[in-house]
DNA sequence: TCTGGGAACTAAACCGCTCTAGTTGCGGGA
DNA sequence: TCCCGCAACTAGAGCGGTTTAGTTCCCAGA
């Protein structure tokens, strides 16, 4: 015999299927007795639901979903995806539901994926990341009527739920910091211009220009890529009168600049401070220890996936959680500016 | 209405269910012109399947899963995991099968998840990593008789499929080119040494002492963390007659070392060689930048599921995969030693 | 003693699809 | 002309659960 049914758990009791199933998820409708029975016998027949089966019967997929719009090579490289990866497997792992997930190559592709999924009942719900400026995948998911957390905000992401932590409050955080030390030309090597999150970081810097009395606040958008925040980093270097600081948008970037400045002969943090959103070993490792915005990237996921759970749970509802501000991790890589700069 | 069902399409049609299963599956036992109507009509309903139904009749699940056992919280840290998730994704997302992933706490989880989701249909096969010596994984997976590919070898993986790079042949090249500099006392910071490639490359690096004439050649295990590739660092470059080249077996922990040496003031490379298992940006956009072993991980990614789809495809086989054999990239962090090193 | 009602349990429909066995109709060969 | 064989299609039985509409049976209350 294969793997055991109720049918044959109901056989061997000597019940029918209904009552195996009843008792199997702990509804009314057995005795006491007739439950124990059946739970030693599914136990000694090393029954397990079958869940596609159950998924049939119109109830839940116990999984959710992940669809990533960005090139799959990419994506190797931030350690901010696999940190959350991880946040999100420990939450939802520890509710036996499972993720799938698929990395596909545009925003067009993802609303695809997500209307087959859903329709095919292989989810529960979905997590959508990188929420971009009048996001079609928004409306999408709307129209699905399928739980959904959007990562990211406030704002913009219509009736769904998201999570989101204060972007602006970060950048000002480290805006005021560098200001207090003394900088007034400070530059900033940005991620994509179309993500929101992208976008408040560079009004935030726009906005503190006036405040803080800084000279330049110049922002140069990126693709993410260690190379483009290479290259970033050397045109700023190339100026005439250059930034005595360059904030960058992940810790990818601000590694490579790191790597530019040595090059150049830049001193850090003596010429040039650095500070990196986005915390990692990275940050940690080199020498010098590069100044950052730490978020606990790991705690985010397991936040989004709690949100997601709960949503599933009471469909009805709805959450906005603003997690923490990431906080300024100051190491060696910022000091105030040297004399002649 | 809800969403379309096949009894919607053979109604709108005029024909049986049966007909338009086979029409949509692209099986004979319909004329084309019915065909061509039906699979209209499915387009004109925007029907699409209802996969938990589809797996249920005992066909695929079109999905395939990955269950890693390592602490959630270092999965974000390793540039290899992601690389190959996402090699992996690009091969699977080609042929629309998903993945499942999971991250549990140790092997016994591992097995148990590998149980569930093959009994309940949830996945056609499995992609087992980080191969152990002794691993009671493979006889769980040779029970369960679910295709599975195990990404390690060669050898260890009883009669399951396996896809792997040649460690210890990689391994010999570095030591050689650190041989051939003039490096005489070398040193390894290994990884966990229950898993069979750290194995392979410690007794490679001991089989060398002879044949190349070294004096001393140590392998020190790790966790693969950046702690305690800092650590081993550490108590490597505190000793009387310290090493003149240190292998690492992660490009994290590479990185580390190199912070280490600089806080301790030893210059790379002129009075130590580092090199790099693993290659990312890491090793890239460091200063210097870290001599490694590169191998196309994103590449081996999509050899995996290549060969996991093909098993899925045709069970009675066994494929047995050897993939290109790292070649080293050398960068600006090895040398020949100095003189009174 | 009869009746009403609730607890315990059964039988069977149902979810959407696949697949096998069977039916129909048509063309061609003897 | 008859029959065979094949292509085209239908009917319906599963797949493994959930769920609803009963059916028993027993006990309390009038």
């Amino acid at each position: 015999m294969g793997r055991p049914t109720i049918a044959d758990i109901a056989e061997r009791v000597g019940v029918s299927k209904g009552a195996v199933s009843f008792a199997l998820n702990g509804r009314p409708g057995v005795s006491e007795a007739t439950r124990a029975r059946i739970l030693q016998a599914a136990k000694e027949m090393n029954w397990r639901p079958h869940s596609a089966a159950r998924a049939l019967g119109g109830s839940r997929a116990e999984a959710v979903g992940l669809v990533i719009a960005r090139p799959a090579s990419t994506l190797g490289v931030e350690p901010f995806f696999a940190q959350l990866l991880s946040g999100l497997q420990a939450s939802l792992s520890a509710q036996s539901v499972a993720m799938h997930l698929l990395v596909v190559e545009d925003v067009e592709a993802e609303i695809e994926v997500y209307r087959e999924w859903a329709s095919a009942h292989r989810v529960d719900g979905f997590i959508m990341v990188d929420p971009q400026v009048r996001d079609p995948r928004i409306d999408a998911l709307q129209e699905l009527e399928v739980p959904a957390v959007v990562l990211g905000g406030p704002g913009g992401h219509g009736s769904l739920s998201s999570v989101w932590a204060d972007d602006r409050e970060a950048m000002l955080s480290v805006v005021d910091y560098l200001a207090a030390l003394g900088h007034r030309r400070v530059a900033h090597v940005a991620g994509l211009p179309r993500f929101r999150h992208t976008q408040r970081r560079m009004r935030a810097l726009r906005d503190s220009v006036r405040r803080l009395g800084l000279v330049e606040a110049v922002s140069v958008p990126t693709d993410f890529s260690d190379a483009e925040g290479a290259a970033a980093t050397r045109a700023l270097l190339s100026r005439g009168r250059r930034p005595t600081a360059i904030v960058y948008d992940s810790d990818v970037m601000a590694l490579a600049g790191l790597g530019v400045a040595g090059e150049m002969g830049v001193r850090v943090p003596d010429e040039l401070s650095i500070v990196a959103f986005d915390d990692s070993v990275l940050t940690r490792v080199t020498h010098p220890a590069i100044t950052s915005l730490s978020r606990d990237t790991f705690a985010l996921g397991g936040q989004v996936a709690e949100v997601l759970l709960e949503l599933i749970a009471d469909p009805g509802r709805r959450r906005d959680l603003k997690t923490a501000t990431p906080r300024l991790v100051v190491r060696e890589s910022t000091a105030p500016p040297s004399r002649d700069a």
